[in-house]
DNA sequence: CGGATATTTGAGATGGTTCAAGACGAGTGG
DNA sequence: CCACTCGTCTTGAACCATCTCAAATATCCG
């Protein structure tokens, strides 16, 4: 589950004006614990043991889960400055893979120390609360478009997820973004072959709905229209999988 | 999101050993708002301003969102002992619709009253934060069939999951259940059209692997192979998505 | 420049949808 | 007790979206 805050891209600064010592706190265990990951690498592995709660410092990271034969589905992204709890029922399997996507620095803290970390810090408890309404809002979304919508409101949808989350600045006309991501990891994302997430997206593309260049560089071309197909209110959908600070 | 408890039927005998002060605290706020409510009503329309936060005492309510034209998906159930939280973000409007599917009774407390509960009470925050981290796996679980599983794996993964969630016995050869949906509800929590998932279920019972009779009572005919088509692993699926007490 | 990784495009197979008609079952009123 | 009705389920047939397989680019990285 995907916990935390981002808006800025750098891990804790989102926390140090409104939650001065819960961040203070956060920031020391993190210190300690703090590991570069390669691209690629796994973090966790569903069916091995939980290791705790991922705190990420930088970089992008996908919760992913699969069939018993291969197949896989991207439940969500984590971002710097949000935190994955593999074991929130202090379980003792994960039941999802973690996977770098990009190089990335993360944190690990122990289930105990998190605990104890929401316990004496209310803000941190309450902050958590609102960033897993909006982690599971998006989630909800995505169920959605994967379950009832076409190829181009999956996408569509995506994009505008995505869009919102990679920046500070909601989807706009003219608003350009990089999403670290392969075509295929976006198929894994929305439930689509990633042979037809490049047809789709050449056909948002020919409507001039979106502009893509070298390998997931986006620009916004027209907003309106890719929210008509998304079936998207955007300001509604930034309130709801955008947890505010 | 779905967050409390359901082992026994009737919505508060849960709390009563482990969690006595927050049981109490609970009851007196559900005794003073409970209402009857009946099948079909909608409780909470996406779009309309949030109403607080729903504990459900009897019946089964069902959380929806809907694409612009009428399309739908149940997102989850909420059974006797849960509690819904339409707006956790303290958001102004909510994203989902909540339906009841059976006659119900249903508490509704204030976002106020809620958030003082949580805060004066450690015990049940803590058991909230299970509660919401089963209730991710479930949508997590649902959105890999969605996304990636045929329709068999859809279905036999729904039977799973609402077998378990039933009842408290698991999914074993010769279990008995009821669950009060139709097909088309059924259809909409898996992504499928309801002509389908008659066909589908035709499918599952013609290879002896359930049986149901007038309208939605099911026997576990071979849960094992049950658990091959929903490729999911039985033990594993029961300590994700139902939370532990 | 060369090799690996990603993307594009085509063509055929497939699984699920839609529409439409019929059967079944539960509840209602005569 | 029967006949009617409404909602639900079943079944068939045609259609369409997406998948798979396969081959042809394009892009990145060293």
């Amino acid at each position: 589950m995907v916990l935390l805050a981002c808006t800025s891209n750098h891990g804790l600064s989102f926390w140090t004006d409104a939650h001065r010592d819960a961040a203070g706190a956060l920031r020391r265990v993190c210190d300690a614990t703090a590991q570069d990951v390669a691209r690629n690498r796994f973090l966790q592995l569903s069916s091995e043991p939980t290791q705790g709660v991922f705190f990420v410092l930088e970089g992008w990271l996908a919760i992913a889960k699969s069939t018993t034969f291969g197949q896989r589905q991207i439940v969500d992204f984590v971002l710097p400055g949000e935190v994955f709890d593999s074991g929130s029922g202090t379980r003792q399997r994960s039941s999802t893979d973690l996977i770098a996507l990009t190089p990335s620095r993360v944190a690990i803290i122990s289930q105990a120390r998190w605990q104890g970390l929401l316990r004496d810090h209310w803000d941190l408890q309450e902050m958590l609360n609102r960033r897993m309404a909006a982690s599971y809002s998006r989630i909800a979304g995505r169920l959605l478009r994967v379950g009832r919508g076409c190829a181009d409101a999956r996408l569509a949808y995506a994009i505008c997820e995505l869009c919102l989350r990679a920046t500070d600045r909601g989807v706009v006309d003219g608003h350009a973004f990089h999403l670290p991501l392969t075509q295929e990891i976006l198929g894994d994302f929305v439930g689509l072959s990633s042979v037809h997430v490049s047809r789709t997206l050449t056909r948002l593309r020919r409507e001039k709905i979106v502009r893509t260049s070298k390998h997931m560089d986006f620009v916004i071309k027209n907003a309106d229209r890719l929210a008509a197909v998304a079936e998207v209110d955007l300001d509604d959908l930034r309130t709801e999988i955008i947890p505010r600070a």
